[in-house]
DNA sequence: CTAATACCTAGTGAATCGGTATGCAAAGAA
DNA sequence: TTCTTTGCATACCGATTCACTAGGTATTAG
């Protein structure tokens, strides 16, 4: 499955806040863009269009930045990536003219249709917190991998 | 969800190719192309990579067309768009730089993988022979349209 | 005031997509 | 054999999208 590099940009700056919900802190762009390599400019449209989705809300100004509109657990990367990735959710145009009755309406239903719901399903089931929480299970300095 | 014109224009093929299984005749991209509105010359490239998958055989020369490899109950609709669409099975490629351990892992674990997974099981359990009776279903003249 | 920050709009090079053009290769028909 | 029908291969093209850059304006804390 193609994502789009906006798409994943946006999951991983938005799992990185997940991690510093707690405190309460705006987060600048310039931050994460830092911390995880991405461009500082791309980034701020990134966050353009998560804001419009209400995803983070802001503060301009000094001292300003981005918060996570709701607690990481009731965000799902199905509303991030609904956001930010276009090409995920175009809708299919269609295929045949209309020679081949049926045959448009069996692969919206039996495909199209079936793969957008599975992958809808999919992403609403993964929230922002289970996200962060395996994130820290595979750091490499977490300390529990040791050798005897 | 994004489906290529390309994956289209072969799900469509296939599934006319499928209602003609049982003759055992060769069909040729021009009468498919005809029946289904689509550009010869594009519909045979879609082709070249449905033979190299081995979801169709040819034969060459007058008479001669192609034909499913195997009955429409065993070709699934992932078979046909894994041929055909490139960016419905592209690899994702790295996100984040590694300022940010675990994010790169909890995004392809909990996401990428579980989509991709999601996608293929679903176009997995749809075979051209469902499709092809899908199909039959949804024809404007097959008859029980009428009104009171 | 000043510095820091979000926010807005336009542009750009590269890649991809959908499609065309042209011709060769093989196989059956005449 | 020769001709016609078909598959097969390659190169090319215009439009669009993608990832990203550039350069500004607006707002707010200190």
């Amino acid at each position: 499955m193609r994502i789009s590099a906006r798409g994943r940009y946006a999951l991983a700056a938005t799992i990185s806040m997940a991690t510093r919900y707690d405190t309460g802190d705006n987060i600048t762009v310039i931050s994460l863009s830092e911390s995880l390599g991405i461009s500082k400019i791309y980034l701020e449209q990134v966050f353009s269009l998560l804001k419009k989705a209400e995803v983070v809300s802001s503060q301009k100004g000094a001292q300003g930045g981005y918060r996570l509109a709701r607690p990481p657990q009731d965000i799902s990367a199905f509303e991030v990536l609904w956001a930010t990735d276009l090409s995920l959710f175009e809708e299919v145009g269609d295929t045949v003219k209309d020679h081949a009755p049926g045959i448009e309406a069996a692969m919206r239903i039996s495909v199209f249709d079936a793969v957008d719901s599975a992958v809808k399903t999919t992403l609403s089931g993964v929230s922002l917190k289970t996200l962060a929480d395996e994130m820290k299970k595979h750091r490499k300095d977490q300390g529990y991998m040791f050798f005897i």
